[in-house]
DNA sequence: AGCACGCCGACT
DNA sequence: GTCGGCGTGCTC
């Protein structure tokens, strides 16, 4: 009886995408387990091939003569079977490479993690945890989740919480229950660990599942992120419960953290790659603000962070929590199909928003910035007390002109874009049409010079360091960040998504550049605007006032009620108008006038959606490419995506030599995206 | 990818 | 006759 190891090659060919049978030799049986790095021949004897053993069986299904593994190169199993199956079933959704899927889920070989994983005692396990109760939300509501392995949009807590850590948590500290400071006026702030609301609940849901030995996956959008869920989590759990992956660690901790992750029950958590976390018998899985464009991977085959999860999710049946301010459009589509449960708070004060518009009568910088008096009065009340905040837009984002006499935006009189300057006395032009506005006049008050609006977070604060003498001004922003800051009084200047945090919560927070954040383009903004907005408010102390200056409508409304799921629905019934997606799936396919001709008549009746382009792709390396862009429901998407994965297959083994006798590398003369909704942004 | 196989033009 | 050009196809 032979041995046959079933392995997927190492290799981003699409032609090699499937399993290979190799003979394993008797001197290799012990080591050749499933999940470990094996070497290879491939073709031929002397080409040796990287794999990762999926199966071993005693027959393989393939009928020819076997090659032999030539090597084992370490006895560690660094592909977990749940992994496997995921990266298989994510690259077939994104028409993708599987191994491709792979190199995000499993890093390069580091001897001495695994050297230190075989030396580990296989008999030790960590004690047992208590997990306390979800604070925020209706008795036992996300518990049932949790233990029902239920489905979810939850609307996240907004204000910080205060995490008294438990005896045997990971953070050194003082006994005691889990307190949310809402629902408690006292709490010892020694011992206390202020986190914000979202990473509290997300923490006291994953030790739900640990409790019962189950382990956790969660994906945060970036690192401040990753720090702010690691300190919730140490708070309601032991140190050996929770295991980090993110960006910044080196190869050596990221291998330890993944052969950990398999150890027992744990909380994984990180940004893109930890929704891959080898967490064996796994309870639950949840993303926190899914919208965040960071969980878009920027490498092939290009999948969501979200649906990852959502595979993820199917395929292990943990419970899947989506947790946010302001809900995406992708995640109300499933609300919407009932898919997911809809979960706010409870008796939980919300921000209280209030909406101003500019007015006339402010003096200097409150004219200047158009902060509304009251909003002013407010904020230099709330400074005496406590820090207060003030959100503005990035520098560059967005820089436009106003006039220079009223402060009124200047716009394009064609289309109505707004107006951008070269250089300083250049003549104004349209940043949307590229109109030249020559001769403007304000239409207001029918002054005809402009100055620059956009200073960034230094200039908002240089000002306001004069508004209110004697006040500490902080500044945070992209190069100089800053995690956090005391709860003293204050006034802290930050971009958006820069926002330090402070215990307990800002007296105070106003939110500045809204209109100008709202004056971009793209498909997104609203979502995009609300995030920021939401995540700024919702650092503020429970119930602290929270000004959103200029900005009316039904943003506002939402705003001020707290109500964030109603942008997403509205939202999404422009998008299913426009046949946009979330409401589609599209797949962008990219190549050859004729490879791209070719793919879209195979896909034939499979896409019962439509077909835009092809069209040239003016700024591509290769002269004569197009592109194309497939539009098609979700219930085809198995289809549209082997379709066009086997038109790939075709075109890699064919035709790689250019035309003309050439012998340079010619580009793939297909290549296929899926779910990218890149050119729907730019409308 | 990288290499073998195989089918047409120029050659000792 | 066959040497070798490159298009085509396969890799357990």
């Amino acid at each position: 009886m032979t041995t046959v190891a079933r392995v997927v090659l190492d290799s981003p060919l699409p032609q090699l995408d499937r399993l290979f049978d190799y003979r394993v030799p008797a001197e290799l049986e012990d080591d050749c387990v499933p999940g470990v790095r094996v070497k290879v021949p491939l073709r031929t004897g002397a080409r040796m091939s990287d794999a990762y053993v999926v199966e071993v069986v005693s027959e393989g299904d393939w009928p020819g003569e076997l090659s032999q593994v030539e090597q084992v190169v370490s006895p560690v199993p660094v592909l977990a079977p749940e992994v496997w199956t995921l990266a298989r079933a994510v690259a077939d959704r994104a028409a993708g490479v599987a191994s491709d899927v792979l190199r995000l889920a499993v890093p390069p070989r580091q001897v001495r993690a695994e050297k230190a994983w075989l030396a580990r005692d296989p008999g030790w396990s960590p004690p047992a945890v208590d997990a306390p109760p979800v604070t925020g939300y209706a008795e036992g509501v996300l518990e049932a989740l949790v233990a029902d392995h239920g489905r979810a949009a939850v609307a996240a807590v907004p204000h910080p919480v205060a995490l008294t850590p438990a005896p045997g948590s990971g953070a050194a500290g003082a006994a005691g229950p889990v307190v949310d400071t809402a629902a408690a006026g006292s709490v010892d702030d020694t011992a206390a660990v202020w986190v914000p609301g979202w990473a509290a609940t997300i923490a006291q849901a994953a030790a739900r599942a640990v409790a019962t030995e189950q382990s956790a996956v969660v994906a945060v959008p970036d690192f401040r992120d990753v720090t702010d869920l690691e300190r919730a989590l140490l708070a309601v759990l032991p140190a050996e419960r929770v295991v980090r992956f993110d960006a910044k660690q080196t190869n050596g901790a990221r291998a330890k953290a993944l052969l950990q992750a398999r150890s027992h029950a744990v909380v994984a958590i990180g940004n893109r790659t930890a929704m891959y976390a080898p967490a064996t018998d796994l309870g639950l899985i949840a993303v926190w603000d899914d919208g965040d464009a960071s969980f878009v991977e920027p490498r092939a085959p290009y999948v969501h962070t979200r649906d990852v999860a959502l595979v993820r999710a199917a395929q292990s049946g943990a419970a899947l929590l989506f947790v946010s301010h302001a809900r995406s459009t992708d995640v109300q589509r499933l609300v919407e199909l009932q898919w997911l449960d809809d979960v706010t708070p409870y008796r939980v004060p919300t921000p209280k928003v209030i909406p101003t518009v500019q007015q006339s009568g402010a003096e200097g910088f409150a004219a200047q910035a158009r902060i509304p008096s009251t909003a002013w009065r407010a904020a230099r009340e709330a400074s005496q007390h406590g820090p207060v905040l003030v959100q503005v837009a990035s520098p560059g984002f967005g820089t436009g002109l106003v006039c220079a006499e009223c402060g009124e935006r200047a716009h394009c009189r064609i289309c109505g874009g707004p107006l951008g300057q070269q250089h300083r006395g250049a003549t104004p032009q349209c940043r949307f049409c590229g109109a030249l506005a020559v001769g403007f006049r304000c239409p207001t008050c029918g002054n005809g010079t402009v100055k620059p609006v956009g200073q960034g977070a230094q200039r908002t604060a240089d000002e306001l360091g004069r508004a209110f003498p004697g006040t500490r001004i902080v500044v945070a922003d992209g190069s100089r960040p800053l995690d956090e800051v005391p709860a003293r009084p204050s006034v802290v200047v930050a971009t958006r998504g820069a926002e330090p945090d402070v215990p307990g919560g800002y007296a105070c927070v106003l939110l500045l550049d809204g209109e100008r954040m709202l004056a971009r383009e793209g498909l997104r903004v609203q979502e995009d605007v609300l995030r920021f907005w939401t995540g700024a408010a919702a650092k503020g102390a429970p119930g602290a006032e929270v000004y959103l200056v200029g900005i009316g409508g039904k943003l506002a409304t939402a705003m001020a009620l707290w109500r964030l799921d109603g942008p997403a629905h509205d939202e999404l019934v422009d998008r299913r108008a426009l046949h946009f997606p979330p409401a589609v799936r599209v797949a962008t396919l990219t190549g050859t006038d004729e490879a791209v001709t070719a793919a879209v008549e195979a896909l034939g009746d499979a896409t019962v959606g439509d077909v835009l382009g092809p069209v040239p792709v003016p700024d591509d390396p290769t002269p004569g490419t197009v592109r194309a862009i497939v539009r098609f429901p979700y219930a085809h998407g198995a289809e549209v995506a082997a379709t066009l994965k086997a038109e790939v297959i075709r075109r890699s083994s064919t035709r790689r030599v250019l035309p003309g006798g050439n012998r340079r590398r010619a580009a793939p003369t297909l290549r296929v995206r899926l779910d990218d909704a890149e050119p729907f942004t730019e409308v």
